[in-house]
DNA sequence: CGATTCCATGGAATCGATTACACGAGTGTG
DNA sequence: CACACTCGTGTAATCGATTCCATGGAATCG
């Protein structure tokens, strides 16, 4: 009803909308008379620029995007809010994106923020598109071919060349499957994310490479394919539950499988730590709270979005931008315990 | 550095660039052969209309905000997921924007946003800001004063006429004080909100008005002050345990509280449903895989975000649209049990 | 004191898409 | 055959802020 614009503000302040843009935008040529009058007149008002046309014209935008796999996994909520307070420090806005585990959503978010122009992107890349093909998904391709500063987080994509934040388990998973194997344990299952995923594969594989170096089975059929939702956590509980030969520890990928899993074992009268020992990634506080408080692999957050704005911030400097490998931390609770001797399944 | 503009598709199509417009926007008032050349050279060229530009003529942007209170609330997280399938399944984008409980954060998040003309607003208002005057904020008042259609989500706020999507706990309370009534309940704490907030305020004055109608002690020495954040439940949990005639039963207000709380309990030896009955408002799945399974008063927020979305399209459509109140429920489970004789403290 | 530099300022072009308006070609009716 | 109408198209104005360029007055210098 009332845009009130630039022209607007100039009038009241008897300027020009070019004096106006100067003294509203921090440009140091300006007088101190016109410096008043401007920022009064605009406050009375009620002046509000229109981002549009800004950056229509200064090809600048200061917000970025960040695209996540599921906002309601308490691991990526936590990293969407280290990303935020990291950016806002950097006086940029963050728009934050859900794709839902779904590359056709991702593509839809990354395809309004390019239209949007933002000057850099944050991504944790969505698995291949039902095709199962190699290649990256349109939008992401799109990114890259027009050079939209990108860095990836928390999972890569092969054949991607962007800069990326990730973590790696590989210590952390060896110093789990030490303190199984100390404990006696041989049967060690694994429910895992979706393999298209780098995180998912990098987990399984550091497990099993872990497992053989402690000389422990690595056979894949205690291997659950889940998809690091709740509902396939609860499925690969249920499939521990069928096996001929139960296994008396086992490895959960992530955080939401790993409440569904635990929910269904608890109904069937299982006991965490005397029955089956268990490990999960990520560390939610629910973990701590659970009986007995579960043992986890868990990343630093809060660094890790904050490496990933650095990272971002350079690229969008124009500088070049390495990657970054965190290391993420195993921490023993009491859901381990020793093997069971007999199984009575 | 290749920025491909609609002249360039035009030139490509051979056609001028109010043609291309009209082709890419579905303007009918084109032949079938401009249509077939234009698409191909704006797929030919990977073509991305510059989303300044076009809303910048004509105001139309096709994407809403969320503000949200904290996205590692799982109960925030829920509903920003709710809200963006619906606003995705009308075509439009949503901005997610993080508030973290701090008013100033919210302010910045909503002039970004106005800035970028959003077409409407959901927003689940922050509390007044220290000076506890009872004016919205300058941001939310600017957004009322522009017209700016906007939806109050989850909570109210004073002397804001914006309509307003919300749920009632005065039923599900009544029900679960009769529950704890029925178990010998006569002392029964709450461990509250911040009371600027409208959903803090109303749950304590419907847990006030659920005692009195059970005939229960109804006194203020009783309600521990909290904000929704996991630490004051923590430090809720332990004013508990210092009381000097510790209560038999507690309800508290939101889940992150509850984990707090739940952890200060665990540690000093209380068990939840046989020492202590606990009751908590949001029902996070970990809290039916918590021994024992907790009660829960909880608000179907797949629900809460679709209305708000259909609210908010009714707005931008200009049309009038009324706000609406949903139920939420109690769910009773082994958190609560009779009430023990005797208080050891 | 005249010449040069400095500086705040306004006019006007610009960013990229949309759209009002005008126009010419083709169709239909009286 | 003339008139009205439809239909696709191009030209140019437009949205609102930024920024290049020119200008005039004040300050500085030799």
């Amino acid at each position: 009803m009332q845009p009130v614009t630039i022209r607007d503000v100039a009038r009241a302040a008897g300027v020009s909308s070019a004096t106006a843009s100067r003294v509203l935008s921090g440009n140091p040529a300006t007088s101190e008379a016109s410096r008043d009058r401007v920022t009064a007149a605009a406050a009375e008002l009620g002046f509000s620029p229109n981002a549009q046309a800004r950056s229509l014209r200064s090809t600048r935008t200061d917000s970025i995007a960040l695209l996540i796999s599921d906002v309601r996994n308490p691991y990526f909520a936590d990293l969407a809010h280290a990303v935020e307070q990291a950016a806002r420090n950097r006086g940029l806005v963050t728009f934050i994106g859900n794709a839902n585990e779904d590359p056709a959503q991702q593509d839809e978010f990354l395809d309004a923020m390019m239209s949007r122009r933002v000057d850099g992107v944050l991504l944790v890349p969505q698995g291949l598109d039902s095709d199962g093909g190699t290649r990256p998904s349109p939008a992401v391709e799109h990114l890259l071919t027009r050079d939209i500063p990108t860095v990836l987080v928390d999972r890569t994509l092969a054949g991607v060349a962007a800069p990326h934040v990730t973590a790696s388990s590989t210590a952390a998973l060896h110093d789990a499957v030490a303190r199984l194997a100390r404990d006696g344990h041989r049967r060690i299952a694994f429910i895992g994310g979706p393999e298209h995923t780098s995180t998912a594969a990098e987990r399984y594989a550091d497990f099993r490479a872990a497992l053989a170096a402690h000389g422990l089975d690595a056979g894949d059929d205690l291997h659950f394919h889940g998809d690091f939702r709740t509902p396939s956590g609860a499925e690969g509980a249920r499939w521990l539950l069928g096996l001929e030969e139960r296994p008396t520890a086992v490895v959960i990928a992530d955080s939401p499988m790993a409440i569904g899993a635990l929910a269904v074992w608890r109904e069937a009268g299982l006991a965490a730590g005397t029955d089956l020992s268990v490990i999960a990634f990520d560390d939610i506080e629910a973990f701590a709270l659970h009986d007995p408080p579960l043992a986890t692999i868990s990343h630093d957050l809060t660094d890790m979005g904050r490496r990933a704005v650095d990272t971002l911030a350079d690229l969008m400097a124009g500088q070049p931008a390495a990657s970054t490998v965190l290391r993420s931390t195993f921490t023993d609770r009491a859901s381990i315990g020793p093997a069971a001797e007999r199984n009575p399944a």
